[in-house]
DNA sequence: ATTTAGCACTTAATAGTTGACAGTGCTAAA
DNA sequence: TTTAGCACTGTCAACTATTAAGTGCTAAAT
């Protein structure tokens, strides 16, 4: 439907223009590119590329920039996946160190991935909701304190310090982690802060001082349920033209700093599936473009890793990128073995 | 040394440059501070003053800012330490939970630092060195899996999953804890790694495949020795009109994020110790000041909070604010009570 | 029937010009 | 010693001219 020439000019242009961040013209196409045609050529074929949408103009006698739409064509047509030997080499690497937990992986990804970007990388980790309680354990450090550890079926922790005043002894502490246990171990997250109110009155039978026990239990289970957000190389945006303009920044910073909004993105399923990979998937909201990659390591457990930057980013280099870590992490802390 | 008058002059002129960060020239300053001296009155005190060294112009003809010398002396003698009375409470408030750990209420600290002066709090954590090894605890998960629970004497916590493979068993894993257990514990995390090197043939005696297993524990000692580096609230410079120019931005994030320079300024003894307070010192670099504010937990562990922003910010909130933050931390978390 | 050279036209970006204005330093009077 | 008055200086914002890049169109060339 598109002549091949059309289709070459588009791909010239909306490389050129990932690659300078300026409107292209037809001359700076002809010279760079040396296509067999003479300016004109280009011309009249850039004004038909316009009206079917592909293109836009910033103002009436500027060079072209792809449009939405352009970008969209070009990623599910133009695109080739691209991946360095070297880059996929020093990713093995960094992914060989098989007894990372699984939560600094993903800040990891996450870091290597802003940096080989130079873009913002943010990740979602497991919401782990679904997990199950396995066990509390009591440690005593010494006479004054003792540090209790939670664990989940998922082998995530959670540890807590309590100091003994005259208000919690050990002997307390201790009662309270076994009725804890008894009644809690195999109970999901999201149901444990629930049912922790039921127990408060039997807690309260057997701890002289429970409330501030209760508490401290407590806040260790929301912050497991809580989200596990992160992201990182927010200063590479610096560098990027498109945000030479404070104000937009500063809405962009904004933007970053809810993350709310990204568990948002994540779901939303809609938009562009990128082909080429199974676990990409493409955004665009106002002036950015976010890629999302979801990896999903068993039936409880699944997170995104996604980066953000303008909608002239390097999509097939980030997108191999992404596939590559999220496989990776697949891999190794996959579904492999695990059971519910 | 200096009239009361030019004192006068001086102090207004820094708290107007304070809160507009405009130079102030002597018709606002006759103005906002009702001065009972006229404007040219006031022209020749600045003069004087700037002899003095104390104040600048930007330019010949413009209104005059204090210079880091005038900083220094309205610090050092005219500043009044204030507190807000509902922020007290609400600090208070905040820091009632005597049951979080130690690392998260210094992050804690620090968004609520970043929040409530509008600018970039940094945290830099216990160092953490001088804590020995108490024991480390393998939970089963599964069949498949176990997780490694590392404590310190004074109850940090670093945990580590392990998937099992035809490589490496349950019963390994056990004896492999044992042993370390037996030759670790008690052990400074400093020397922790060094000790390891030498149990290594006693692990290739017992188990199979000490290597992978080995490298894991060695990573989970490295993290707990690693810098305990956080920062919060670094888009709050772009409210910062000092930092509307885009490369003073780029500069200053840079700076942020080489966690290596804040652990140097805390070590600056020499620069100016804020004599109402003495958690406080004040570092000028470049066209930043940096506040740092010392907490100390016990004799083997401290840390610090430091404000960043422009040379002109609200010196006495944040001090008296800071100076409330580690007070609240060393009465919770502090030496009392504690032995070696 | 395409392709291309040539040209008039549009726009953004840059550099200069101007006038208002905020603030100074100095002088001379109070 | 203080203050009123005034000439002077630098910044800022608004305007204007100039330039350069790039377009769309027309007419000639292939």
């Amino acid at each position: 439907m598109l002549s091949p020439r059309k289709i070459e000019i588009l791909k010239a242009i909306v490389e050129e223009f990932i690659a300078t961040a300026d409107p292209v013209g037809s001359k700076t196409l002809l010279e760079k590119y040396n296509l067999p045609y003479s300016s004109a050529t280009i011309r009249n074929e850039m004004l038909e590329l316009e009206a079917t949408g592909l293109l836009e103009k910033t103002h009436t006698s500027s060079g072209r920039i792809p449009s939405t739409q352009g970008y969209r064509f070009y990623v599910e047509h133009l695109m080739v996946q691209k991946m360095d030997d070297r880059l996929e080499l020093a990713l093995r690497e960094v992914f060989s160190d098989r007894e990372m937990r699984i939560d600094e992986v993903i800040k990891r990804s996450c870091d290597i991935l802003s940096q080989m970007t130079q873009l913002t990388a943010v990740a979602l980790g497991p919401e782990g909701s679904d997990q199950t309680l396995e066990h509390i354990n009591l440690f005593p450090i010494d006479e004054h304190s003792a540090v209790a550890v939670f664990i989940t079926n998922n082998g995530h922790t959670e540890s807590r310090l309590f100091k003994f005043t005259e208000e919690i002894t050990v002997e307390e502490l201790q009662n309270c982690c076994e009725i804890l246990n008894e009644r809690l171990s195999g109970t999901k997250l999201l149901d444990v802060v629930e049912k922790m109110k039921l127990i408060k009155p039997i807690l309260a039978l057997s701890v002289k001082r429970y409330e501030s026990v209760f508490q401290a239990f407590f806040n260790a289970f929301m912050k497991f349920a809580n989200d596990n957000f992160y992201f990182s190389g927010s200063s590479n945006m610096l560098n990027q033209p498109e945000f030479a303009d404070i104000t937009k920044l500063k809405q962009l910073m904004g933007m970053l700093e809810d993350s709310s909004l990204w568990r948002t993105i994540g779901q939303r399923a809609g938009d562009l599936n990128l082909i080429r990979s199974s676990h990409s998937k493409l955004v665009w909201m106002d002036d950015v473009a976010v890629i999302t990659n979801t990896f999903t390591i068993n039936e409880s457990e699944s997170g995104q890793l996604m980066v953000v930057g303008p909608s002239r980013m390097e999509y097939d280099r980030i997108v191999a990128l992404m596939d590559f870590m999220s496989e990776a992490i697949e891999k190794i802390y996959g579904t492999g073995g695990r059971h519910d």
